[in-house]
DNA sequence: GGTACTCACCTTAGCTGC
DNA sequence: GACCGCAGCTAAGGTGAG
């Protein structure tokens, strides 16, 4: 068997330290100087750190505490998540003068093909290049650019083109890094085997078990004692791709599968009430979320962390799928009522998944699960967490979508999220790294 | 001692129907 | 009627990425 397909040249294009970067713009002064840009408050977590930062120990994901103590000397920004999102899309642009086919990974980073674009504009390594400067001349930003016949050895080969940082200095990249057609492997072998996509901390402990400790020693354990040891799907997906092997094409629209809200408090919960005004607000996130992107969720997920950081999931699925904050908070506050909270809850969480047409009549099995929760046995002593998820609440949900994209998110919201401020709504990336220091929770009482 | 948010995917266990 | 195997679904938890 022949096969003419041509190889795929795919780029990985991974903006340098994007936040910062962003905030550097307006900020000249801090060029060259240690940023740090997350959440502010004791709670807070490292979305981005300058090189000079990470030259003391700082990087991505880390508790705010502990990088002020690595860099008492970096400049914490709190982060602006609307701008980050503005500045992601003149990105795009610049990637669309070369190739239709981008993949969004996150706001700062995408797999481009441009195989098709390789007759008008040059081989893959000559594109990355034109995307480089013109990203740095138009945006004034800098990024690397990972290129390769396939997504994960593009993505590898980014990170080869990233900056390099000492404690004593930091070292500029390639800004360019290919991996050369035919020796995929000489480049992939040699790596750590935490290189390879779906190694995280668990799998990694499991790996080195084994002995192994790059991806060569992965390769050469083979594909049968790797499914004995991670499981059938980690075990190929791991051999496959240490055989430098990735078919995934790269997607331009994915449809999402999933769409939540959770947040961490900047102090712990121990009361019912405080807790269903939180779900509440998470729940009318959600619901504003679905019918944005036209769908309705079948299944619904409470998800719930207590102050020693452990964290439980409660999940219920209906017999037709909702997108209104009132059948949310119907299907997500029996889950919630059987939670204790006095031990103190320090996040919760409300997922929508399974998605479907919304359906906004009750079905047959709504009625009868209504009818079967109304029997005496099943009676909620407290009416007020029985909210139905009828057709009532529909002509409500489309005033209240008209009048948010008139007058903005926070004209109109559930009552009980009210708070001295105003309305407390829940927007995708308004407390992203965590609670800010003087954000207000809710009172006790 | 500290540890965010969002999304995807996997594994395991239990239940139900055939 | 009891039991078995299987498929499909759901729930819960875990892992990983960015």
């Amino acid at each position: 068997m022949t096969n003419h397909a041509p190889r795929r040249t795919i780029l990985h294009v991974d903006m340098d330290a994007f936040y910062v970067s962003v905030e550097l713009l307006s900020r000249p002064e801090l060029v060259g100087r240690p940023v740090v840009v997350g959440g502010t408050g004791p709670r807070g977590v490292v979305a981005a750190a300058s090189y000079e930062a990470r030259r003391f120990g700082v990087y991505s994901a880390m508790p705010g505490s502990t990088a002020r103590r690595l860099c008492p000397t970096a400049v914490f920004l709190p982060g602006n998540h609307d701008l980050y999102v503005r500045v992601s899309r003149q990105v795009h642009e610049i990637f669309r003068e070369t190739t239709p086919f981008i993949e969004p990974l996150s706001l700062d980073e995408a797999f481009l093909d441009v195989t098709g674009a390789r007759r008008l504009l040059g081989d893959g390594a000559t594109i990355g290049r034109h995307i480089r400067e013109r990203v740095a001349s138009v945006l004034g930003l800098s990024c690397s650019v990972g290129v390769a016949p396939n997504k994960f050895l593009a993505k590898l080969a980014s990170v080869a083109a990233k900056p390099r940082v000492t404690p004593e200095r930091v070292l500029p990249g390639f800004g360019v890094f290919e991996v050369v057609p035919g020796r995929e492997i000489e480049f992939l072998h040699p790596l750590p085997v935490q290189a390879l996509w779906g190694v995280g901390p668990a799998t990694l402990e499991r790996l080195q078990r084994l002995g192994v400790k790059t991806v060569g020693d992965l390769n050469a354990l083979g594909e049968v004692s790797l499914v004995s040891a991670l499981g059938r799907a980690s075990g190929r997906h791991l051999f496959a791709l240490s055989c430098a092997h990735d078919e995934r094409a790269v997607e331009t629209d994915r449809a999402m599968k999933s769409i939540g809200h959770e947040e961490t408090f900047a102090r712990d919960l121990h009361e019912s009430g405080e807790l269903r005004t939180e779900l509440v607000r998470l729940s009318d996130g959600v619901a504003s979320r679905l019918r944005g992107a036209g769908v309705g969720a079948r299944t619904l997920t409470l998800k719930v962390r207590f102050a020693g950081f452990t964290t439980i999931t409660r999940s219920t699925t209906l017999a037709s799928p909702v997108a209104t904050a009132a059948a949310i908070i119907s299907a997500v506050d029996p889950l919630l009522a059987n939670v204790d909270p006095t031990p103190g809850v320090r996040l919760i969480g409300v997922h929508a998944s399974n998605f479907g047409e919304p359906v906004e009549q009750l079905r047959f099995d709504d009625l009868l699960a209504q009818t079967l929760a109304q029997t005496p046995d099943n009676e909620t002593p407290d009416n007020e967490t029985s909210h139905p998820a009828s057709t009532d609440w529909t002509e409500a949900t489309v005033a209240i979508d008209a009048i948010r994209q008139r007058f903005g998110d926070t004209a109109i919201g559930p009552a009980s999220t009210m708070s001295a401020t105003g309305l407390r709504l829940v927007r995708r990336g308004a407390q992203q790294w965590g609670p800010d220091h003087d954000r207000e929770q809710p009172k006790r009482g």
